[in-house]
Parts: structure tokens; sequence; C-alpha cells
RNA sequence: GGCCAGAUAGCUCAGUCGGUAGAGCAGGGGAUUGAAAAUCCCCGUGUCGGCGGUUCGAUUCCGUCUCUGGCCA
């Protein structure tokens, strides 16, 4: 069979992973997880990572890559992913993509502009610097530095801001100078699908919250109890950041309420899953996906039927 | 029962020295080039608690009623 990846595309609580499983029970199969948060260690229940069981029944890719004190970015996954997915498909195997972190799609599928990697120093002095003094003083330092990003990007948009000034900084180039047409994305044929909940959000909502007081009762404080007890973790860092963690990190160190703790959880998420909703908008409205109800038994034939359909397709002689 | 303070957007509140009102949060939409579960942008008509009174005009002043806190009995 020609090689080609299955693409699993969703906002949160959607049922992916499920979904991903279900599919390489039939098939031969690999999973490559893209999500940003199931990259780390120890962080197990509040990201409703796939089981040990689970992992040992199809191996996952790109998930524990990765300790809580450290970041992962969109143009490693990409090289990774890219990576991935021919190693499998060498194996004469599935490779699965599947997750909702939609930059690390966006980098996989269209590539990235050779940018020089953070310098975690450099990042850290302009943070500060951006702290005292005000972002839009730092905005207003493109100006001259870097004209298009000082056009495109708004005065408050510190994390974008920061990082042209950090670009500046290591290399005196504009970060935009360095932007291209785009590296070629991933070369691989893709059969993409995604999940998409019912319209109205009231349902998603409740599943959300179900699933929150679900991780609850599995023991998410005793989880975010043991990565508080590091020691060197902060509320500042990309994994404490995520959704369900900065929110119980609040509540143990006094201040959020049990129930605030809750509220504010289910809401992260639900922000979370619009968030994804208008990447996806985006992605459908650009390309061949088939789109997916949450929940419906049907939806593994759907993704064999067009395995079987891709593998029945006769590619023409090579071209080069 | 008496006194005091409140009653304004889904929520928490600001404000109008009388000309029908605006923040934060929530909610909706959108950006998205090595932190992305991040970061940021846009979207605000609501009997200003009810009923009367004064006034050209009341959410604003006055009276009264209802409700909610607090204090005193």
């Amino acid at each position: 069979m020609q090689p080609c990846a299955v693409v699993i595309l969703g906002p949160t609580a959607t049922g992916k992973s499920a979904l991903a499983l279900a599919v390489a029970s039939r098939f031969p199969a690999e999973i490559i997880s893209m999500d940003s948060a199931l990259i780390y260690r120890g962080m197990d229940i509040g990201t409703a990572k796939p089981s040990v069981a689970e992992r040992a029944q199809t191996v996952h890719h790109l998930i524990d890559i990765c300790d809580a004190a450290d970041s992962y970015s969109a143009a490693a996954f990409a090289a990774d992913a890219q990576r991935l997915i021919a190693d499998i498909c060498a194996r004469g195997r599935l490779p699965i993509i599947c997750g909702g972190t939609m930059l690390y799609y966006k980098a996989l599928t269209q590539g990235l502009s050779p940018l020089p990697a953070t310098e975690p120093a450099v990042r850290e002095a302009i943070r500060r610097e951006g702290e005292t003094l005000g972002w839009p003083v730092l905005h207003a330092r493109l100006k001259t530095i870097d004209p298009p990003l000082y056009a495109k990007y708004a005065p408050n948009d510190k994390q974008r801001i920061a990082r042209a000034l950090e670009v500046y900084t290591q290399t005196g180039r504009a970060l935009s100078s360095f932007y291209t047409k785009q590296e070629s994305g991933c070369a691989y044929p893709r059969l993409e699908f995604v999940l998409l909940p019912a319209a109205d959000r009231v349902q998603l909502r409740a599943a959300i919250r179900e699933r929150f007081l679900k991780m609850l009762a599995d023991g998410l404080l005793d989880e975010v109890a043991a990565l508080r007890r590091r020691g060197d973790l902060n509320l500042d860092l990309p994994s404490m950041r995520c959704v369900g963690y900065r929110q119980t990190w609040q509540y143990l160190a006094g201040s959020l309420s049990y129930e605030a703790m809750i509220e504010q959880s289910v809401i992260a998420t639900a922000k979370l899953a619009k968030h994804q909703m208008t990447w996806l908008r985006g992605a459908l409205a650009s390309g061949e996906r088939t789109a997916l109800t949450p929940g419906d038994a049907h939806n593994v034939d759907v993704i064999m039927s067009a395995l079987k359909a891709w593998s029945a397709f006769t590619p023409p002689p090579s071209q080069d």
C-alpha cells in the first residue's frame, strides 16, 4: 500500500484518542500524539493522557518526552513528527496523528521558516523589561527594528513582541526577515478527519464538567501536589499553564476555593475548545477533510473505509 | 418591630452634582511562523427593584412598598 498518514483533529473532550485507538486495533498502526500537554511527564490525569494499558496496546509517540520544567515547540514537533511518520511508514505501518494542538498541525503540514532557536536568558531579560516598562514601549521599538511586525502585532501582545525582540537581540536581524515562503510541510499524503462537537455548546460544556470531576476523583489534586512539591516549578511555566493544572495549583496555593477551581477549570477548558474550533473552521474550509460526530460508533468504519479506498487507489508511475 | 446600608448587563460592581449608563469577569467571533492548553484583537439597550411625587425631563432628588445584608430590640 502507498504510505499515507491518518490525521484525527478535534477540540478537547471529543474522543480523539479513543477513536485513534479504535482504528489502531483494526489496522497495524502507531499513534503520534499532536498535543502540547501530553508531552509532559508526571502530568497524566489532568491531560487525559492515554492509560498505560492503552499505550501498551498501541505504540504512542510524543507522549512523556518532556520534563515539566522544560518547554517544547511547534518546530520541534514538526521535525519529530516528520521523522516518526517516515519511520512508521518504513515499518509498513500506519501513522495516526491525533491531537488538538493546531499550531503543531500547521507547523507539520505547512512548515515553518528556519528561525534561530530561543535563548532563555535573552527571553527572560526581555520579559523583565516588558513587565517594568510596559509592553507598548517594547512594541514601539519594533517600529524601527521590524516595521512589518510592528504593524502586525498588537501593543500588548507580549509573547510575539518578546519573540521578535529576542530574535533581533540574538541575531541583529528582524524576525520577519527570516520569513520565507515557508518550508515544505509533511510530504506524505494524509487522510484527515475532524471530530466536530454538537453545535450547542451546552452539551460540550457538560461533558467537560463531567470529565473534570472525574479527573478530581482520579487523583488530580495529588498529581498537582506532587508537581508543586518538586519546588522547581511555577505558574509561569508552559506546563503549569495547562488547563486544569493552573487552577488546581491555585487551589492548592490557597488562591482559589474548591468550587472556584472547578468553575475556572471548566471555563478554561471550554475556552480551549472554542479556540480549537476557530482553528478547525479554517482547516475545514481549506482542504479535504471528513467531519465526524463525536461519540458516533460508525466513526471507525468511516476511517477504515477511507483507508480501504486509499489502498485500492493505484497511483500513476512516479514522475521522478 | 426600629435604625442603617444596598438593589444598575448572565455575575461582581462603577457612575450619572437631574439630560435614559460602563468596567472586569462570563459569553460570541477572529488572529495565530521554535511557550500555542500560550499570547492577543473585536463585539455592551440594560423596564438602572416596583409604584407614586417634584421637574420641560428622574436611573439620579423626595415619598412609599418589596427584597437582601448588618446593627439594635
